[in-house]
Order: C-alpha cells, then structure tokens, then sequence
DNA sequence: TCGTGGATTTACCAAATGGTAAAATTTACC
DNA sequence: GGTAAATTTTACCATTTGGTAAATCCACGA
C-alpha cells in the first residue's frame, strides 16, 4: 500500500492551506493560471514564497485543488434539481441558483472559465468524470418530462447550456457588462427578471 | 508633427505581418496573453523571435493590434441591425448572425472573451470607445420599439448580454460543450433552432 | 551590375519565475 | 524545561522569456 497515511492536518496546517487557497483564488481568478505568478500569491496569503511550497507541491498543485474543491459546489445547483418536482418550477429554481451563484462566487466562475477557456488542460478528466454523468442524467430526466407532455419539444442539452452561459455571462465578463450598465447599477437585480421571463416563456408551451 | 511617415508596406511586410497576426490569434486564444510566449508565436509564423520584433514593437503591441483590427469584425453583427425593419426579424437575424460568428471565429470569441474575463486590461479603452456608444444605441433602438409595442416589454440590455451570452457560449466552451455533446455530432446545426424557438418566444409577446 | 535600404539571423542579456537546500525558529508534547 | 517534530526563513539556482545590438543577407531600382 502506497498511500499517504494522511495524519490530521494541525491547526496550523488548516489556517494555512485555507490561507493559500483563497489568495490563490483570487489571483488566478483575475489573471489566469499562466498570469498567476507564485510571489503573487505568497503575498496575498501572507506568507513567503518557499513556506507556500511547503503546503503545496507546486503551483500545478494549488490550481489543481482549487478547481477540485470547487467542482462540487459548481455543480451543486444542477444535483439539487428534483425529478419529483414540477418541470418548470424545478429548471426555474435552477436558473436562479445558477444566477445566484454568479453573483455570489464570480471567482470561481471566472476561474472555471478560464480553464475551460483555454482547454481545460488540468480539469479535463474531472469534467468526464462528474460533470458528464450528471450532465446526461439531467438530459434524460428533461427528456421524459418532454415525453410526458409537461414541456414544450426542446433539446435538454441546449436548454442546459443557455441557462449556463446567460447565468455565468455576469460573472465571467463581469467588466464588460459593468461598463455598459454602469459601475453602480445592480446588474444582478434586473438581470434575474429578465432570465425569469425568457426561461419561463421558452417553457411555458 | 510626430507621425509616422506610414509609407505603403512591402508585398514582403504586409505577408509577414498577416503570417504573425494569423499566428498570434492562434496561440494567444488557446494560451491566452500570458500564457503565449513569442517563441510560439514565432515557430508559428515560420519566423524567428527577432524578425517578429521588426514587424511589431513587442507582445502587446501584437496583442493590441489583434483586438483592435477584431473590434470592428466583432461589431459589425450588432451594426447591421436595421431600425427600418421589423423588430423580431431584425433582433432573429442578429442572433443568427453572431451564431454564426462564433461558428466561423472561434479563435476571435476566445481572444475577446479571454481578454474580457481578465478585466480587459489591454482594450478597455476601446470598449468604452466602439462598443458603448454602439449598445446605447441598439438599446435605445429597440426600447423605441418595445415603447411602439412591436415588442413585449423588456429591459433591451440584458437580451443583448443573453444574445451574446448564448451564442458566444459554444465557441468560448467549446471544449466543454464538445465534450458533453459528443465530439463528432454538428453543435451549432441544434443550436440554431433552440436560440431560435428561444428568443422567438421571448420576443413573441 | 552595383549599391542601398529593407529584411533576417546570430549572439546575446537582464529580469522574472518556479523551485530547492539547509539553516533557523517555533510549536507541541512529555 | 527540554526535545523532537513541525514550520518558517535565508540564500540560492536553472530555466524561461521578452527584448536588443550588430552583423549579414538579399531584393530591387538606377
């Protein structure tokens, strides 16, 4: 058995690696992973650079786990989509935790973007692996409610895609969007009306 | 006067510039600003490092001039946008157009939408220049029409984020979408109807 | 064909960057 | 309080990378 025995991690320990993760959320959400540099980080998390590579192996290491930890929360939204409920009030309750979650954790957004973006050299493997199951068990449970009758004919996988892109368009280009509103508008409020209306009438009939 | 002379480039200048600015849309959209070396870019092109530093003054100089000469091609969907035609099929025809934009110039939509999701710290300016005055004046246009009644209400600003959020959506996540479509299936050949039945529905009344 | 200016290569350089070794310091536990 | 382990710092290093200087090559018009 090669595995790490995997003592429990001293408080220290905890303080430390959370430290590490959110500054290195926070820089590599704003400037990429190839932007990111590791100074950048140590000083964010106030610690210097050779003690971050005593939490981490390197700075693959610490993207790596950011995007794992972050991989279920992301996904929460869809899993918590109810095959007992009703179809509409379900996706509609989806779209607007998807929306909340743009609006509450547009770091993670932005790095997942950013990954994705460019390939998905780090997460490819862990997007097979969760995000595809999922993916098609959500497709599926959409396509019998088509089936039943209680939605209108559409493709799942579509429909899936828009909510994501138009929920995650406020986070991840977020600069873009700020500048044509203005800074002070809330982007957010109106934006969730909006979604509501056209969800709603793409699933109404 | 400080400007530049700007004789008429060679046959040999504007070939080499065309082979660096080619090369450079596409590495920097797969690896992003930082995440491109002039090296690549170079190998790219078929030329060496400091024959590419005699058509261009340094990486964000090749940079800029990439996103500045898209700028107008990225724009010009939303220009065509006649006020003289019927709202619906105007606003149709706009989505379709920038589908198949995103179809056609994937590189361009991850060089912009890198950019953007980085904050745009290199064509800001030029947002703010081109693309503002540009969507204050289609929102002002089609809130004429929702005022006229050709169109249910609706806040003109955020069907445009979701216009552009939907179709850039599968050039952008292509990796992604490819992934949870299955690779060989033609993605935009089912995306075109459901953006269609979708902002149909929404601009349906 | 020859000379001139444009184009290209060769040989570099300084700074930035990811990472390491080992000494020094702090912490936890007896 | 002492000691062993965990933690942190100091001093480095090799590579990468954007960029430059100067020599060389080459196309083209007179």
């Amino acid at each position: 058995m090669t595995q790490t025995p995997a003592k429990k991690p001293s408080r220290i320990q905890q303080r430390n690696r959370r430290a590490i993760l959110d500054a290195a959320l926070d820089v590599f959400s704003r400037h990429g992973y190839r932007g990111t540099t590791l100074d950048q980080i140590a000083e964010a998390a106030g610690l210097s650079k050779p003690n971050l590579l005593y939490y981490f192996e390197g700075k693959e290491d610490i993207h790596v786990t950011l995007l794992s930890q972050l991989m279920d929360t992301w996904l929460d939204p869809l899993v918590e989509m109810n095959p007992d409920g009703d179809p509409v009030s379900e996706i509609m309750a989806y779209v607007h935790r998807k929306l909340a979650m743009a609006k509450d954790l547009p770091r993670e957004s932005r790095l997942f973007a950013g990954e994705i973006l460019q390939g998905a050299p780090r997460i490819g493997p862990e997007l097979q692996g969760h995000l595809k199951p999922l993916f098609d068990e959500k497709c599926a449970l959409i396509t019998t409610w088509v089936e039943q009758g209680r939605l209108p004919p559409l493709d799942p996988r579509h429909l899936i895609f828009s909510i994501w892109a138009t929920t995650q368009h406020y986070a991840d280009f977020e600069r873009q969007v700020s500048l044509l509103m203005g800074e002070d508008e809330d982007t957010y409020a109106s934006a969730a009306p909006h979604l509501d209306t056209m969800f709603r009438k793409m699933l109404g009939g």
